[in-house]
RNA sequence: GGUCUCGUGGCCGAGUGGCUAGGCACAGGUCUGCAAAACCUCGUACAGCGGUUCGAAUCCGCUCGAGACCUCCA
């Protein structure tokens, strides 16, 4: 497959290490990944595992698997707290703003789709909706209801995790042991009708006020919340699939609680490999919805919040994201993003080089190296830090053969467009954002000012060809003067 | 309280038991009427204290500090 000849190794949750990463019927991969609950704007938290497994499933293509990549929206409320009391999500946010619910789940779908298409994620293969998949949440209860996993009080199913901890190991994907959560019950007892703090709703019957319900042979109710992507990836990949992605902070209970409903139902494992990337912070404090301390999407690309200086673009977000390793946290800060500002448009601008580099008859530099590297990185656990370093080595190498004090063949300068070309843009996924949409009249003008000016520096005036820059500035328009004549841009 | 992770040079951020990523900033230089930009060059850092080892930032222990999960959260 391809050139890489090293294998792809990645990081699986379920078992703490490494693993090769042989797929269970190649060259197909199934992959599904926790997609949001739209009930509010998309921010950098989501940003992360949607960049995150874009790659992953770029880089899978393009070591030639066949990937179905599935990402649900989940569109169903849920409730506040899984204890059982309070208001469902998405139906506050409805009786707030005075919309039909499904209206706000369509509302906040189209600008999820739309800051993911900004940051240059692929739509993934299928992305199934939760309120689609009604009859076949209830089916999988049902499974769990025969198989004895489960248990009905007033029209809600609970999972019945006691039962299962004596045939299974519930806690295996956390680190957890049954008993170590007994003694740390929160202060539900009484009002709930769980047997037990640690069930969960595998179907709850809606309170009279509930908006969102679905008739069901146990009552009018709605599915519990693990339980849409047990049985939308049970539906679109199979009883057992690759791999499962997420944010770190879904490992429990969410995961968790699909893997023991896909072992009740099934017997066996949903899963075999489990991905997570780690958080965002803020502070050093994790960004998320409750601590109400997120940045959206939309902010930051308009610069438009009190902790942004300026506007920051889709791809430097993208690019920011890329540059630290998915299973690290991420420190978000305006520093940091100017960083990775200026580094991206380092990278882009020497990629436009590439072309002017003339031709040796030897290679004073190995680019063979440097593409291995980037195939080692990305098999390491899709370590990107990795590859944008080398590619930065690479950006070393255009400048230095640009001056003189390297050379390279033709051969090489082809592989070096070639290895930007599949790393950066193909992999990576970043993509080139050009703002360039100007008029040809505008094009024009500016030249022919610009022409002007030539000719007053070539008179040496000054005064006059100073004037002519400082105006253009005025307007937006900033000059720089090369050694191949002077060059332009709108700021 | 339980489980777990992390602590890298001014900032961000990789990483392996010995060959000391990368980016940003700073500094020096090239270029240049000036300015700006661009480009080149440049930093032996790894919380503290012990231990293992020929050798540890990388392994072990302890201390200090930060954080995550245990309730919805990507």
């Amino acid at each position: 497959m391809v050139e890489t000849d090293k294998r792809l190794q990645v990081f699986n949750t379920l078992t703490r290490q490494k693993e090769f990463f042989e797929p269970l019927n190649p060259p197909h991969v199934g992959m599904y990944v926790c997609g949001p609950t739209v009930y509010g704007d998309a921010h950098l938290g989501h940003a992360r595992p949607a960049v995150t497994f874009d790659m992953i499933y770029r880089y899978l293509n393009f070591l030639g698997y066949k990937t179905r990549y599935v990402r649900n929206i989940t569109d169903v409320g849920h409730l506040e707290n899984d204890a059982d009391e309070g208001e469902d999500k998405v139906e506050r946010k409805a009786r707030l703003e005075q919309l039909e619910p499904m209206e706000v789940a369509q509302y906040y779908s189209n600008r999820y789709h739309y800051n993911m298409d900004q940051l240059n994620v692929l739509r993934p293969s299928i992305e199934p909706l939760a309120s689609g998949h009604i009859i076949e949440q209830q089916e999988l209860v049902k499974k769990i209801l025969s198989n004895g996993y489960a248990y009905e009080i007033n029209g809600s199913i609970y999972f019945d995790v006691e039962k299962y901890s004596k045939d299974y190991h519930y806690g295996e994907l956390s680190g957890r042991k049954l008993e170590e959560m007994i003694p740390f019950t929160r202060e539900l007892e009484g009002k709930s009708e769980k047997r037990s703090p640690y069930d969960f709703a595998l179907w709850k019957k809606a309170q009279p006020t509930h908006i969102m319900r679905w008739p069901s042979t146990w009552s009018e109710g709605f599915p519990g919340w693990h339980l849409e992507c047990s049985a939308m990836g049970s539906k679109y990949l199979g009883k057992v699939f690759d791999i499962h992605g997420g944010g770190m902070d879904l490992i429990f209970p969410h995961h968790e609680a699909e893997i023991a409903q896909s072992i009740a139902a099934h017997g066996h494992q949903p899963v075999k490999y489990w991905l997570h990337n780690n958080m965002v912070t803020i502070n050093g404090q994790k960004m998320g919805k409750s601590l109400g301390n997120f940045i959206t999407l939309n902010e930051i690309f308009a610069g438009n919040h009190p902790q942004l200086e300026k506007a920051y673009s889709p791809m430097i977000i993208r690019f920011f994201i890329l540059q630290a390793h998915y299973r690290s946290t991420l420190d978000f800060s305006n520093d940091a993003l100017q960083a990775a500002e200026k580094a991206l448009k380092r990278l882009l601008e020497a990629y436009h080089q590439i072309d002017k580099i003339p031709a040796a008859e030897t290679s004073s530099v190995n680019i063979h190296e440097i593409r291995q590297a980037c195939f080692d990185g990305m098999n390491d656990d899709f370590n990107s830090s990795i590859v944008l370093a080398n590619l930065f080595e690479a950006v070393k190498m255009i400048n230095n053969t640009l001056i003189g004090t390297e050379t390279l063949t033709q051969d090489d300068i082809g592989l070096l467009k070639k290895t930007f070309d599949d790393f950066l843009f193909e992999i990576l996924g970043l993509a080139n954002e050009s703002s360039s949409d100007n008029s040809n009249l505008v094009n024009e003008l500016i030249n022919f000012l610009l022409e002007l000016r030539e000719e007053a520096r070539n008179r040496k005036d000054w005064s006059t060809s100073d004037r002519i820059r400082n105006r253009l500035l005025k307007m937006g328009i900033e000059v720089k003067d090369t050694k191949d004549g002077p060059i332009w841009k709108i700021l």
